[in-house]
RNA sequence: GGGCAGUUAGCUCAGUUGGAUAGAGCGUUGGCCUCCGGAGCCAAAGGCCACAGGUUCGAAUCCUGUACUGCCCA
């Protein structure tokens, strides 16, 4: 928060004028408990061992060196084993109004990420049927994570990977022509492993009706044939499903475009100059225990055919050829043992290890009124993704996947997200701007003008002065390091959780001051500047969440 | 048999990379509508942070074992 970083200045240039060096262990954080401050920071405790000092000697010196430094700061004082704890004065927070109606949307924005440009993979499905419910909490997760780095200053790319090339896409082609025949009253075999899904019959059906002589023509054209269109149909519905959910891709890449263009065997190439490519058994390896996997990978089988790891290298190497400092890719929890083999991969490439992100994404356990709901794409039984949002609305839904650390287990209880109550949180968070709105509303009609005048003015602003008020400034100075730090940590639940935070604080506030009807008419207008602030704060955090900021519900 | 994640209140989950007395919501119990939207607010009860050691000023967090749970690989 800013009231962090003006410390931390303070405190940096403590030490260098004392001829130390700021140790890394030193931390600038938020209190847990008002009673410590607003601001608190172990510097004397990690600093005291390297100078010679006793900590709360040090902590005295340093708590004196800050109270001097800042007049916006009301006071500080030693506590515990040699923490400093700070306290600002109400002016401190009181600016914050100002701050954010000046900057509107672009408050929480910070140039964190320097313009480091960072690409951002998520969903990549296969297309060999819908989207489940699984791969909806990939694609929230993804696409606000991708929001969240664009608002921290990174220069983002999204994109999605279709694998249409190899084994799986030759099962659909052949599961659509089973399907086929069936339609036109043949009973064929059933193929060894197949998509089984009902829109596999609705495909078959319509590519029977428009291309009557398909069963008469060669087994492995007409498989090609209903290959190719199956990809086709089922990625548009797939582009359907993600839009309806509120999600983007800038980039739609084909494996199988890898393919074709020899970027493969272009990178097969490289691996072999390189020594980390391999012939044995009359197959193409890599030596990925080189970095640290747990054995060497094939790359290419004796029998001609490609791993998905061969082209997942391509695609890399392709990505970091496009200029990417950093690739976060998003992937279920299932995939976790391809983590080492992939940041192997990045290495032989040349890059490091950190310049690959992956976040794993946990399997999402549908539920129904406490019941499990089935899902397998083979089995054909499962709910689409397109269903549950239609269900639930997009706003709950993904409100209810970005509520979740990524990588736990996520309990989505259809019933749950879409009733309105506070297991269903995101309906706490868009009333509270609701409320704002509808006081808006209701000065308008009672003719107090609503404007952003005074919103600089510290003699103003200076009627924002109980606890109430301050606790809702506190945190929405806190919201641009709330932004950064869901960025860094490639988190965006840390969103959703300080909106809690903010709508709980907010209704609070309402539910104890009155907006119009407080007692003075300069506090009416400092309370509207207020108001005014929290509902941007509460909209920006929601946009970053893709969920929309209704005025009325 | 190896490997990865997880284990925090009755339930669902946070815990900002080691900080002070471990937090929310739901549920339970008890309160608050002459008032800008009660889809709201307040209060109480509820914990051996799976277990046992270790590291240090200080551990839910780090290291080593053990026990369950889920997944991946042979």
């Amino acid at each position: 928060m800013h009231a962090c970083d003006t410390l931390e200045k303070i405190l940096r240039d403590f030490v260098a004028a004392k001829g130390w060096t700021w140790p890394d262990k030193a931390q600038v954080t938020p209190t847990k408990d008002e009673k410590f401050g607003d601001v608190a920071t172990n510097l004397a405790l990690v600093l005291a061992p390297g100078v010679g000092m006793k900590p709360r000697d040090l902590a005295a010196e340093v708590s004196a060196a800050v109270q001097a430094a800042n007049p916006g700061i009301a006071k500080t004082e030693v506590a515990g084993p040699g923490f400093v704890n700070v306290f600002y004065a109400p002016a401190f927070w009181q600016a914050t109004v100002g701050e954010v109606l000046e900057a509107g949307a672009g408050f929480g924005r910070s140039a964190q990420g320097a313009g480091r440009k960072v690409q951002v993979e998520y969903v990549s499905a296969n297309p060999t049927g819908p989207l489940h419910i699984g791969h909806g909490r990939g694609a929230a997760v993804g696409d606000s994570l991708a929001r969240v780095l664009r608002a921290a200053g990174f220069e983002v790319s999204t994109e999605y990977y279709i694998n249409d090339a190899g084994r799986q896409m030759r099962l659909l082609g052949e599961s659509v022509l089973f399907r086929a025949r069936q339609a036109a009253g043949q009973t064929p075999a059933e193929p060894g492993d197949w998509y089984k899904g009902d829109y596999v019959i609705d495909i078959a059906k319509r590519l029977l009706a428009e291309n009557p002589d398909l069963l008469e023509r060669p087994e492995a054209e007409a498989v090609e044939f209903c290959k190719v269109a199956a990809v086709d149909e089922i990625m548009a519905g797939i582009k359907t499903d993600l839009a309806d959910f509120r999600v983007g891709h800038e980039v739609w890449f084909s494996e199988k475009s890898l393919v074709d263009n020899g970027a493969v065997e272009q990178t097969f190439a490289r691996l072999k100059e390189t020594g980390l490519g391999f012939e044995a058994d009359g197959a193409l390896w890599m030596r990925t225990t080189d970095f640290g996997d747990d054995k060497d990978r094939v790359l290419r089988k004796s029998s001609g055919e490609l791993t998905y790891f061969a082209s997942d290298i391509a695609y890399h190497d392709h990505k970091y050829n496009r200029g990417f400092d950093l690739v976060v890719d998003i992937w279920g929890a299932d995939h976790h043992g391809y983590v080492p083999r992939m940041k192997a991969a990045v290495q032989a490439l040349g890059r490091s290890a950190d310049d690959l992100a992956v976040i794993l994404v946990q399997l999402v356990n549908l539920l129904r009124d406490g019941q499990p709901v089935a899902m397998s794409t083979r089995a054909g039984q499962f709910e689409t993704l397109a269903d549950v949002v239609a269900e639930t609305g997009a706003d709950a839904a993904r409100f209810m996947f970005l509520s979740r650390k990524s990588d736990s287990h996520l309990d989505f209880d259809l019933e749950l997200v879409k009733q309105q109550s506070m297991d269903n949180p995101v309906y706490y968070v868009q009333y509270a701007h609701a409320r704002i709105c509808s006081v808006m509303a209701k000065a308008a009609e009672r003719g107090v003008p609503v404007t952003r005048e005074g919103a600089a003015d510290p003699a103003v602003l200076a009627a924002l002065s109980t606890p109430e008020d301050l606790r809702l400034l506190k945190l929405l100075a806190q919201f641009p390091a709330t932004v950064a730090s869901a960025a860094k940590q490639l988190a965006p639940h840390y969103v959703s959780f300080y909106l809690m935070d903010l709508a709980g604080s907010l209704h609070r506030y309402y539910t104890v001051h009155q907006v119009l009807g407080a007692d003075a008419p300069d506090v009416v207008q400092a309370r509207l500047l207020l108001m005014q602030a929290v509902a941007q704060v509460v909209k920006n955090g929601l946009d970053l969440l893709g969920v929309t900021a209704p005025e009325r519900m």
